[in-house]
DNA sequence: TAAAAATGACCATTATATTGTGCATTACAT
DNA sequence: ATGTAATGCACAATATAATGGTCATTTTTA
Protein backbone atom coordinates (compact mmCIF):
# COMPACT_ATOMS: atom_id res chain seq x y z
CA UNK A 1 0.00 0.00 0.00
CA UNK A 2 2.98 2.52 0.35
CA UNK A 3 4.58 3.00 -2.80
CA UNK A 4 7.78 4.92 -2.08
CA UNK A 5 8.26 5.91 -5.92
CA UNK A 6 11.01 8.13 -6.50
CA UNK A 7 12.15 10.92 -8.92
CA UNK A 8 14.16 8.63 -11.24
CA UNK A 9 11.91 5.92 -11.25
CA UNK A 10 9.06 8.60 -12.46
CA UNK A 11 11.66 9.81 -15.34
CA UNK A 12 11.78 6.26 -16.47
CA UNK A 13 8.17 6.03 -16.71
CA UNK A 14 7.63 9.33 -18.43
CA UNK A 15 10.16 7.90 -21.03
CA UNK A 16 8.71 4.29 -21.08
CA UNK A 17 5.03 5.95 -21.54
CA UNK A 18 6.52 8.49 -24.48
CA UNK A 19 7.97 5.19 -26.30
CA UNK A 20 4.61 2.87 -25.97
CA UNK A 21 3.13 6.41 -27.55
CA UNK A 22 5.69 6.76 -30.05
CA UNK A 23 5.57 2.65 -31.09
CA UNK A 24 1.96 2.83 -31.18
CA UNK A 25 2.28 5.52 -34.13
CA UNK A 26 4.71 3.64 -35.70
CA UNK A 27 6.89 6.63 -35.97
CA UNK A 28 10.84 6.69 -35.42
CA UNK A 29 12.78 8.76 -32.81
CA UNK A 30 13.94 10.60 -35.69
CA UNK A 31 10.25 11.13 -37.41
CA UNK A 32 9.39 12.65 -33.82
CA UNK A 33 12.12 15.10 -32.96
CA UNK A 34 11.50 16.40 -36.01
CA UNK A 35 7.93 17.28 -35.58
CA UNK A 36 8.86 18.71 -31.78
CA UNK A 37 11.78 20.55 -33.75
CA UNK A 38 14.56 18.95 -31.51
CA UNK A 39 17.05 16.68 -31.89
CA UNK A 40 17.08 12.42 -31.60
CA UNK A 41 19.36 12.78 -28.94
CA UNK A 42 17.26 14.57 -26.61
CA UNK A 43 14.18 12.35 -27.67
CA UNK A 44 16.55 9.28 -26.79
CA UNK A 45 17.40 11.24 -23.30
CA UNK A 46 14.11 11.14 -22.65
CA UNK A 47 13.00 8.18 -23.44
CA UNK A 48 15.43 7.07 -21.55
CA UNK A 49 14.84 8.69 -18.08
CA UNK A 50 17.90 10.91 -18.40
CA UNK A 51 16.93 13.96 -17.15
CA UNK A 52 15.35 17.06 -19.39
CA UNK A 53 12.94 20.20 -19.55
CA UNK A 54 9.32 20.35 -19.38
CA UNK A 55 9.45 22.19 -22.71
CA UNK A 56 10.48 18.95 -24.22
CA UNK A 57 8.24 16.94 -22.52
CA UNK A 58 4.94 19.79 -22.74
CA UNK A 59 5.96 19.57 -26.59
CA UNK A 60 5.64 15.47 -26.81
CA UNK A 61 1.97 15.49 -25.18
CA UNK A 62 0.94 18.17 -27.59
CA UNK A 63 1.85 16.36 -30.64
CA UNK A 64 0.45 13.56 -29.41
CA UNK A 65 -2.85 15.31 -28.23
CA UNK A 66 -2.31 14.64 -24.40
CA UNK A 67 -1.38 18.48 -23.25
CA UNK A 68 -5.20 19.68 -23.03
CA UNK A 69 -5.75 16.30 -20.44
CA UNK A 70 -2.42 17.09 -18.53
CA UNK A 71 -4.12 21.04 -18.45
CA UNK A 72 -7.49 19.76 -17.23
CA UNK A 73 -5.57 17.80 -14.85
CA UNK A 74 -3.75 20.08 -13.09
CA UNK A 75 -6.79 22.55 -13.28
CA UNK A 76 -8.44 19.54 -11.08
CA UNK A 77 -5.46 19.03 -8.47
CA UNK A 78 -5.58 22.93 -8.21
CA UNK A 79 -9.02 23.00 -6.87
CA UNK A 80 -8.51 20.81 -5.30
CA UNK A 81 -5.87 22.34 -3.20
CA UNK A 82 -8.04 25.45 -2.88
CA UNK A 83 -11.47 23.70 -1.54
CA UNK A 84 -9.28 21.31 0.75
CA UNK A 85 -8.96 23.03 4.47
CA UNK A 86 -4.96 23.18 5.48
CA UNK A 87 -4.07 20.76 7.16
CA UNK A 88 -0.90 22.54 8.31
CA UNK B 1 -15.04 22.46 -26.78
CA UNK B 2 -11.68 23.31 -28.61
CA UNK B 3 -8.70 24.26 -25.80
CA UNK B 4 -5.79 24.97 -27.84
CA UNK B 5 -3.65 24.68 -24.87
CA UNK B 6 0.54 26.05 -25.80
CA UNK B 7 3.21 24.25 -24.08
CA UNK B 8 3.95 28.02 -22.49
CA UNK B 9 0.36 27.96 -20.78
CA UNK B 10 0.78 24.57 -18.94
CA UNK B 11 4.24 25.74 -17.80
CA UNK B 12 2.35 28.63 -16.35
CA UNK B 13 -0.69 26.25 -14.82
CA UNK B 14 2.31 23.92 -13.53
CA UNK B 15 3.64 27.62 -11.64
CA UNK B 16 0.60 28.27 -10.14
CA UNK B 17 -0.25 24.87 -9.00
CA UNK B 18 3.11 24.85 -6.88
CA UNK B 19 2.51 28.31 -5.69
CA UNK B 20 -0.76 27.58 -4.36
CA UNK B 21 0.50 24.42 -2.60
CA UNK B 22 3.32 25.87 -1.13
CA UNK B 23 0.59 28.95 0.03
CA UNK B 24 -1.51 26.51 1.61
CA UNK B 25 1.35 24.88 3.65
CA UNK B 26 2.36 28.13 4.55
CA UNK B 27 6.14 27.67 3.74
CA UNK B 28 8.34 30.47 2.06
CA UNK B 29 10.11 29.87 -1.41
CA UNK B 30 13.49 29.64 0.62
CA UNK B 31 11.52 26.83 2.71
CA UNK B 32 10.75 24.52 0.21
CA UNK B 33 14.11 25.09 -1.90
CA UNK B 34 15.94 24.12 1.04
CA UNK B 35 13.93 21.07 1.48
CA UNK B 36 14.29 20.23 -2.45
CA UNK B 37 17.98 21.07 -2.26
CA UNK B 38 17.78 23.70 -5.59
CA UNK B 39 17.85 27.09 -4.90
CA UNK B 40 15.49 29.55 -4.14
CA UNK B 41 15.59 31.22 -8.16
CA UNK B 42 14.89 27.37 -8.87
CA UNK B 43 11.24 27.90 -7.37
CA UNK B 44 10.57 31.23 -8.52
CA UNK B 45 11.35 30.08 -11.99
CA UNK B 46 8.83 27.37 -11.91
CA UNK B 47 6.34 29.50 -10.18
CA UNK B 48 6.51 32.32 -12.72
CA UNK B 49 6.90 29.37 -16.07
CA UNK B 50 10.06 29.84 -17.16
CA UNK B 51 11.60 26.62 -18.38
CA UNK B 52 12.39 24.08 -15.98
CA UNK B 53 13.83 20.48 -16.04
CA UNK B 54 11.45 17.31 -14.74
CA UNK B 55 13.70 16.82 -11.91
CA UNK B 56 12.88 19.81 -10.42
CA UNK B 57 9.06 19.62 -10.51
CA UNK B 58 8.79 15.63 -9.69
CA UNK B 59 11.24 16.75 -6.31
CA UNK B 60 8.44 19.15 -5.58
CA UNK B 61 5.47 16.62 -6.58
CA UNK B 62 7.36 14.21 -4.10
CA UNK B 63 8.24 16.68 -0.91
CA UNK B 64 3.75 17.28 -1.46
CA UNK B 65 2.71 13.93 -1.46
CA UNK B 66 1.81 13.91 -5.48
CA UNK B 67 4.25 11.78 -6.72
CA UNK B 68 2.57 8.45 -6.18
CA UNK B 69 -0.54 9.78 -7.71
CA UNK B 70 1.26 10.97 -10.96
CA UNK B 71 3.62 7.78 -11.29
CA UNK B 72 -0.56 6.22 -11.42
CA UNK B 73 -1.75 8.26 -13.91
CA UNK B 74 1.29 7.55 -15.99
CA UNK B 75 0.36 3.95 -15.78
CA UNK B 76 -2.87 4.54 -16.52
CA UNK B 77 -2.60 6.58 -19.75
CA UNK B 78 0.04 3.76 -20.61
CA UNK B 79 -2.10 0.90 -20.64
CA UNK B 80 -4.96 3.14 -22.17
CA UNK B 81 -2.53 3.27 -25.26
CA UNK B 82 -1.68 0.27 -24.86
CA UNK B 83 -4.89 -1.29 -25.16
CA UNK B 84 -6.36 1.01 -27.74
CA UNK B 85 -5.59 -0.62 -31.41
CA UNK B 86 -3.74 1.59 -33.40
CA UNK B 87 -5.35 4.54 -35.34
CA UNK B 88 -2.10 5.23 -37.53
C1' DT C 1 19.57 -13.47 -45.86
C1' DA C 2 21.07 -9.12 -47.48
C1' DA C 3 20.05 -4.29 -47.27
C1' DA C 4 18.04 -0.56 -44.96
C1' DA C 5 16.26 1.62 -41.12
C1' DA C 6 16.17 2.40 -36.30
C1' DT C 7 18.23 2.56 -31.97
C1' DG C 8 21.76 2.94 -28.22
C1' DA C 9 25.98 4.79 -26.97
C1' DC C 10 29.41 8.25 -26.85
C1' DC C 11 31.57 12.82 -27.63
C1' DA C 12 32.54 17.92 -28.38
C1' DT C 13 30.14 22.12 -28.74
C1' DT C 14 26.38 25.26 -27.81
C1' DA C 15 22.39 26.75 -25.39
C1' DT C 16 20.28 27.33 -21.26
C1' DA C 17 18.79 25.85 -16.46
C1' DT C 18 20.68 26.42 -11.89
C1' DT C 19 23.06 28.86 -8.53
C1' DG C 20 24.34 32.73 -5.63
C1' DT C 21 23.98 37.38 -4.93
C1' DG C 22 22.13 42.08 -4.28
C1' DC C 23 18.41 45.25 -4.29
C1' DA C 24 13.57 47.17 -4.63
C1' DT C 25 8.91 46.25 -3.63
C1' DT C 26 5.23 43.97 -1.28
C1' DA C 27 2.97 41.47 2.48
C1' DC C 28 2.96 40.53 7.24
C1' DA C 29 3.52 41.03 12.07
C1' DT C 30 4.72 43.73 16.20
C1' DA D 1 3.90 53.15 11.57
C1' DT D 2 7.79 50.42 11.90
C1' DG D 3 10.48 46.57 11.48
C1' DT D 4 10.79 41.93 9.41
C1' DA D 5 10.03 38.49 6.25
C1' DA D 6 8.85 37.24 1.62
C1' DT D 7 8.86 37.98 -3.12
C1' DG D 8 10.14 39.68 -7.87
C1' DC D 9 13.71 41.07 -10.71
C1' DA D 10 18.30 41.23 -12.63
C1' DC D 11 22.94 39.79 -13.07
C1' DA D 12 27.38 36.90 -13.66
C1' DA D 13 29.19 32.32 -12.92
C1' DT D 14 28.59 27.44 -13.08
C1' DA D 15 26.33 23.09 -14.15
C1' DT D 16 24.04 20.61 -17.31
C1' DA D 17 20.43 19.89 -21.03
C1' DA D 18 20.24 20.26 -26.08
C1' DT D 19 22.51 19.76 -30.36
C1' DG D 20 24.86 17.48 -34.19
C1' DG D 21 27.78 14.11 -35.38
C1' DT D 22 29.74 9.25 -35.73
C1' DC D 23 29.81 4.35 -35.02
C1' DA D 24 28.17 -0.37 -33.47
C1' DT D 25 24.34 -3.09 -32.78
C1' DT D 26 19.63 -4.38 -33.24
C1' DT D 27 15.28 -4.47 -35.71
C1' DT D 28 12.71 -4.30 -39.74
C1' DT D 29 11.64 -5.20 -44.51
C1' DA D 30 12.27 -6.40 -49.16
Amino acid sequence: MFENIEVKDVKKEIGELVKVIRKQRKISQNDLAQSLDVSRTTIQNLEQGKNFTVDTILKVLKEVGLLDQLSNEIAQVKTQVVNSKSLY
